[in-house]
DNA sequence: AGTGCTAGCCTTTTT
DNA sequence: GGCTAGCACT
């Protein structure tokens, strides 16, 4: 155990300010703390650690949640920073990392084992695609009937929120009424068939956690005793799930929730700032602790933040108004350009102008926007002035097909059940389909148990080769030998997690990607970077957890060249940063607030995510309208946001391109 | 029956 | 620019 009594060392009511100190120091029993944009929320979550060291509280005993495993890390290096105890020492991260933690302590009371894989979205849906196809062939074929995604979110949404899938669809989906009674029964089917795979998605995660939490007398009795603190970082943002396990774990109410309601981001995927406004109510005793002084941003840009709350309509969440620490400096702009390709060129060309002649450096900039597929033209615009930049993309590293296909290999030499991954990298032989995979694989399930061997032992012999289509059957046996290989050869090696996919890289992938892709020696730098990520750990199922879990990662390579780059990003991954010099683009109705959001009545959301974006500006902020855009089909006119039209005109700057030249 | 190809559809946010 | 329905091919 290191020494923690330097943290007897830190004087927090020097370091901290008055509302800060409040809350860090709040006395052990349920505390609300409701931290607005930029008034150091993750710094007082940083010292309420320190501080609960301080007063003899053991690393161990605390649980730290977050949404993001970026926050996560952050913090717990901080907190590392801060009184020298590290990170490993807590058990912090994203409530579906520790979930998965949990399940696989726990997970044989409720049917999971021990080595139970994790499936992301894509291997999810395709999943219940096959679970549609096997109870009604026609379903998807009827054009008014929901595809296997509208399925899946309804479903994951019921889920998350804790209530029946039917409630669900009366209430929000109520032409889907017809088919309800279907759509629930592919619910249940989809749930029986991951079991029986012994695969988890990310939902089960925690609704597996929470009911073992409440099936499971004595693993809620070992959560609720060895966790006696608790911190929740972006409470707003938790789901009814979320906030179930945590009230399991907290019987003895030591919570400490962090969060703002006005950042709450997260409701399509069924969070719920109710959670927020009732905790006092589930927690008797809560002392709410209010923090707004910001240190962020200038007095410019929060009046502008403020006035964008204004016009939320009354009743919604808790008032509040951020009070400006910093000097006085430039108003924020909105700058109008023709269409989108005149919107990048202007922020190319003030991001040229803010390094060469302001002094700030690239990585001081960051290009925010509501979906990534707004980025193409900034992209293409970057490229060509050579401005470096970085973007967590719709594509990321572990989700690039040639990283799922090698992982799908290790998924199944561990997992021999999970045939979602057996189906992913047997599809990619000629004439291989999912059909045929399956069958292939029900054969060797077959032949395994009446041969006594293992599943992956019976794959070579004739009566499966048979059945590989003839154009297949030449590369099979170096597939086969492969998974065998990382099945057994890795199994005797020390670094388990490592050789196996190294074993994996060399084997049959090696040689099949040289054919398949143009591009291959690049995704072969790729397979090899993934060598060193397995490197990092001892287990194979937390190697294979950590790549579902740290999907919006993106790979060592690119981190290397990111010293120093404009980051573009979402607003939604953009929460928590801040940046010297913010673009909001494509400030459109309908582009920001989406259309589709308009049109479900879900502006609120909007706007909250608007603000977000607003209180990432710590000095400067552009906030660009695209008059025209030709992004998606038609050429569109579009007015500039509402959000921008709802705040007073003198808040801001306007700035017509096509009038003035720039 | 199952796989492969192409023309015409629409484009959100994340663990 | 990605995805699916529909059709052709084995």
């Amino acid at each position: 155990m290191p020494e923690v009594g330097d943290t007897g060392l830190i004087d927090f009511a020097s370091v901290l300010n008055a509302e800060q100190y409040e809350a860090v120091t709040a006395p052990f029993g349920p505390a609300l703390v409701l931290a607005g944009a930029g008034s150091g929320k993750t710094r007082t979550l940083t010292y309420r650690v320190a501080w609960l060291l301080s007063q003899g509280v053991k690393p161990s005993d605390i649980l730290l949640l977050t949404f993001t495993n970026k926050a996560a890390r952050e913090m717990l290096g901080r907190v590392e920073e801060l009184t020298g105890v590290p990170a490993r020492y807590f058990w912090g991260g994203t409530f579906h990392h520790i979930g998965q933690r949990f399940i696989r302590l726990f997970g044989t009371s409720v049917g999971i084992g021990k080595n139970f894989n994790i499936i992301d979205a894509d291997d999810a849906e395709s999943l219940l695609g096959q679970v549609i196809q096997d109870t009604d062939r026609e379903f998807l074929k009827h054009k008014d009937n929901p595809k296997t995604r509208v399925v899946m979110s309804i479903v994951s949404y019921a889920r998350n929120t804790c209530r029946p899938v039917g409630e669900v669809i009366s209430d929000k989906y109520d032409y889907f009424e017809e088919v309800s009674g279907q759509i629930q029964q592919f619910a249940k089917l989809y749930q029986a068939k991951k079991l029986e795979q012994q695969v988890a998605d990310y939902d089960d995660l925690l609704e597996y956690w929470l009911k073992i939490l409440e099936s499971d007398e004595q693993a809620a009795y070992y959560a609720s005793q060895r966790f006696t603190q608790i911190l929740v970082d972006e409470y707003q943002d938790t789901n009814m799930l979320q906030s179930r396990i945590i009230d399991r774990i907290g019987t003895h109410h030591r919570i400490m929730a962090v969060g703002d309601d006005a950042q709450c981001i997260y409701t399509w995927r069924g969070a719920d700032f109710d959670n927020i406004m009732t905790f006092p109510d589930r927690h008797p005793g809560t002392r709410i602790f209010k923090i707004e002084t910001n240190y962020r941003s200038t007095p410019e840009i929060l009046r502008f933040a403020n006035r964008v709350l204004d016009c939320q309509p009354d009743g919604i969440g808790f008032r509040k108004e951020l009070k400006a620490f910093r000097a006085a400096n430039i108003h924020p702009y909105f700058i109008q350009a023709i269409d989108t390709r005149q919107q990048a060129q202007f922020v190319a060309q003030r991001i040229d102008y803010l390094v060469e002649n302001r002094g700030m450096n690239y990585r001081d900039i960051a290009v925010l926007y509501r979906a990534h597929y707004q980025a193409m033209d900034l992209q293409v615009e970057l490229s060509k002035r050579r401005v470096p930049y970085q973007i967590t993309s719709g594509v990321r590293f572990f989700e690039q097909a040639h990283i799922r296909d090698l992982v799908a290999q290790v998924r199944f030499a561990v997992n021999p059940e999970d045939s979602t991954a057996f189906q992913r990298f047997t599809c990619l032989l000629p004439k291989m389909g999912p059909k045929t995979a399956l069958k292939i694989l029900e054969l060797a399930k077959d032949l395994s148990h009446k041969q006594k061997k293992s599943v992956l032992d019976v794959l070579n012999q004739d009566a499966i080769l048979k059945k590989v289509p003839e154009l297949g059957r030449e590369e099979w046996p170096s597939l086969v030998q492969t998974l065998r290989d990382i099945a057994s050869n890795a199994a005797s090696e020390p670094k388990q997690p490592e050789a196996a996919v190294k074993i994996a890289v060399e084997g049959w992938y090696g040689d099949y990607i040289r054919e398949a892709y143009e591009n291959w020696m690049q995704r072969k730098d790729d397979l090899e970077s993934l060598i060193g990520f397995a490197a990092r750990f001892d287990s194979m199922a937390e190697m294979l957890a950590q790549l579902v879990l740290l999907n919006s990662e993106t790979s060592d390579r690119s981190i290397e060249r990111s010293e120093d780059c404009v980051r573009l990003t979402t607003v939604h991954q953009a929460k928590g940063l801040e940046f010297p010099a913010v673009f909001v683009i494509g400030l459109a109705d309908g582009q920001f607030p989406i259309k589709r959001a308009v049109e479900e009545g879900n502006v609120e959301e909007e706007r909250r995510l608007f603000y977000v974006a607003v209180t990432r500006a710590m000095d400067e902020l552009y906030m660009v309208f695209p008059i025209i855009s030709v992004q998606a089909g038609p050429m569109t006119r579009s007015e500039p946001s509402r959000f921008i039209r709802e705040v007073p005109p003198t808040c801001f700057e306007t700035v017509a391109m096509h009038q003035h030249r720039y």
